[in-house]
DNA sequence: TTAAACTTTCAAAAAATATTGAAACTTAAT
DNA sequence: ATTAAGTTTCAATATTTTTTGAAAGTTTAA
């Protein structure tokens, strides 16, 4: 395998395991590139490199600054605006961890609690509903710890550490 | 809030946060619906209270026992098919990561490492791609190993002397 | 073996989502 | 103030995904 076809494998690996947990192709496809690339790259590299048009790059570069995993650069002398992305793929595992949560995990707790707060009322589906939610509630509070504290822990030495421990 | 409230809330959120998950709105509000349900449905039941038609409830469900947190009760005496959810939220949790490890994160770790085993030619996008792909191996490596692992630990012990750790 | 009860399949339709491209907008230099 | 270089927006279009519903299939009982 040389370099091109490695390039092109990952890139299209990275959009299609994006396709599958909700991100969509496009956005994952820059943020394949911008990772792999050793220079940051204008929009007109982007819209070459990946075969999309201008309209679609710029919306999506946009969405990946809002996830703050891909940053605006400019080169001295030169008006263009170039972009790269987070390198430390560490970093961007928390980046990414705490975003989901922010936007997804905290509002369904939220709901999770206030499903879960309903009257009891002694019938079977009522005490099924309440127990089922808290149920949920507590794990996803669980896991949004996890996500925000071990994910994003310094030097991730916990997450080290506990892989050793249960290998 | 009452049941019925309640009740609608909690399938109405499920159904949106699977589709920003990648998983379709019918299957995710089937699930849903199965965790609260203190007795099988059958396909009726089912069609009935979400509103969808016969052939998207049949091939949700199957979709669901793929993923093994629905089956198929039989009542005595009656030839209807019931259907019922795992109700134990962590051994639901167990049973996802377990899929979702073997659908996707294995054969992308796969690619990773195929991709960060071409041949090293001096070159700055060629040093950088290997750098970047074995630095996602490594991390999905150990993303694999605590999916499989720690949410899979009898009772979850690790998981939650953890949290009280790190809280 | 026939028929009734029920489930699955799948082509067509509908709905949701992503993409394009050109006009509107912004910014900076002359 | 004008223009040139560049970016963003968004209505229209294309693509993908989901859903429907009716025909085909299956199973059980008489």
């Amino acid at each position: 395998m040389n370099y091109d076809e490695a390039k092109n494998k990952f890139i299209s690996t990275w959009g299609a395991l994006g396709t599958l947990w909700g991100i969509n192709k496009a956005m994952a496809q820059i943020h394949a590139l911008l990772l792999i690339s050793p220079e940051p790259l204008s929009m007109e590299d982007i819209m070459e490199e990946l075969q999309i048009s201008r309209g679609n790059t710029s919306m999506n570069l946009r969405q990946l600054m809002d996830w703050g995993i891909v940053f605006k650069e400019n080169k001295m002398g030169e008006r263009k605006e170039y972009f790269t992305s987070e390198k430390d793929v560490q970093e961007l595992a928390r980046q990414i961890a705490k975003e989901r949560s922010r936007r997804e995990l905290k509002p369904t707790i939220k709901i999770l609690n206030d499903v879960s707060k309903i009257q009891e009322d002694g019938t079977a589906k009522t005490t099924e509903l309440i127990k089922q939610t808290k149920a949920l509630h507590e794990m996803a509070d669980t896991l949004d710890i996890l996500m925000n504290k071990v994910v994003g822990q310094d030097h991730n030495w916990i997450t080290k550490a506990l892989v050793k421990l249960i290998k």
